[in-house]
DNA sequence: ATTATCTATAGATCTATAGATAATGC
DNA sequence: ATTATCTATAGATCTATAGATAATGC
């Protein structure tokens, strides 16, 4: 069998099932659709998931970790306070500008099912609780020195996942006002960023 | 019949089928589970709206509507650009509380559905233009006496939007991470208010 | 011998309607 | 006479599996 000349069949229903899940939400998507989207026959999808439930389990775990990896890349360096915050909302922007479409599936699929709900709670808030804590000693740090005024660091987090997530999901509402070219939406995509970044840091100013 | 006693079936039927739908989306949602929970017959929906379809573009326009319009309650009173503002966003949060679903069920209907999409662009369009030709107005005076630095107005409602949507929608995913006691949950949605208010005004700053 | 693939179909679910019956308004 | 309601079911989908056949690795 051709091992490595094309993906194993077992590897494109994985693919086609992020496609589709992700574009349609798990009860809109036919099991059917990601066969033909695989180009493999219906029967293949249950021989090595079993059942659709199983297979979007997979899908939907990949998807929650790196969703929540992405909110915080903060590397420690030996920089400043400014500058961690600009490159971490940088870094988390264009994140999302890869995976437009992720946010706003597992928002829906934690709302529509309680064992996502559980899922994002095992996996994504640990690694949120961490790097929370270490933002707010960034933040008392600056504080102290009268640099920044106080802030909850979960209100901090959420305001920037806001800021840069929102102009994403919100695109289709605002598609027909503008001027948008697909040329023009790549300067407006990176003004967007660094005008996000100069918000979050006004916002902190004492 | 009990003319007034009671709901008339009809109503009742419109009613829960609002409520399922913004709940589990168009395709997750079952006609026998909106009868159910209008307490009618199965029958009884298609008897009225014939079929799903129909009934679910009746909310979908509605609440289009509804949501197009909460955007702009400027009325242009006798006030100064920044009360304007500020009372605009602070009835726009208000409204998002009392709706915290809307947004995210729309936006996610846009997504899936082409004929929703040109729904949006009917209904909403049109009242925005005509809204952000207002806004851009406004803009425009005090830029021109030097109170605010430029922006696009469109950028500047999208902006709005988001600060004002996002902490209802992204609720879930920060929720094991606070403290909301529900208690407290109403202060902390009436702090929030006032932070986007003043956000928004020191991103005009000059 | 084991693993991968295909065709065919069982069984569950869902939308929609047919046809009978009850309630309402002239 | 017309409108509203009910029960029963047709017809369309969709998930999942059974059972047969082909490919692969010792």
């Amino acid at each position: 069998m051709s091992e490595e000349k094309e993906l194993k069949t077992e590897e494109l229903i994985l693919e086609a099932a992020e496609k589709v899940f992700i574009n349609k939400g798990f009860a809109a998507t036919k099991t059917t659709e990601i066969a033909k989207e695989a180009g493999v026959t219906h029967a293949m999808l249950h021989y090595y998931f079993r059942t659709k439930e199983n297979l979007f389990n997979i899908v939907f775990q990949n998807k929650v970790q790196l969703l929540a990896n992405s909110f915080f890349s903060v590397v420690h360096q030996d920089k400043s306070f400014t500058e961690i915050i600009g490159s971490a909302i940088e870094h988390h922007f264009d994140f999302i500008k890869e995976n437009p479409e992720l946010g706003l599936f597992i928002i829906n699929e934690i709302n529509s099912n309680e064992k996502n709900s559980k899922i994002w709670s095992d996996i994504a808030v640990p690694i949120f609780s961490n790097a929370v804590s270490s933002i707010k000693q960034m933040i008392d740090t600056e504080v102290q020195k009268g640099t920044i005024r106080p802030i909850d660091p979960v209100d901090f987090v959420q305001t920037v996942v806001s800021l840069n997530i929102f102009p994403f999901i919100s695109k289709p509402l605002f598609k027909n006002l503008r001027h948008v070219s697909d040329k023009e939406y790549e300067k407006f995509s990176e003004q967007q960023k660094k005008e996000n970044i100069r918000l979050v840091l006004l916002m902190l100013k004492p």
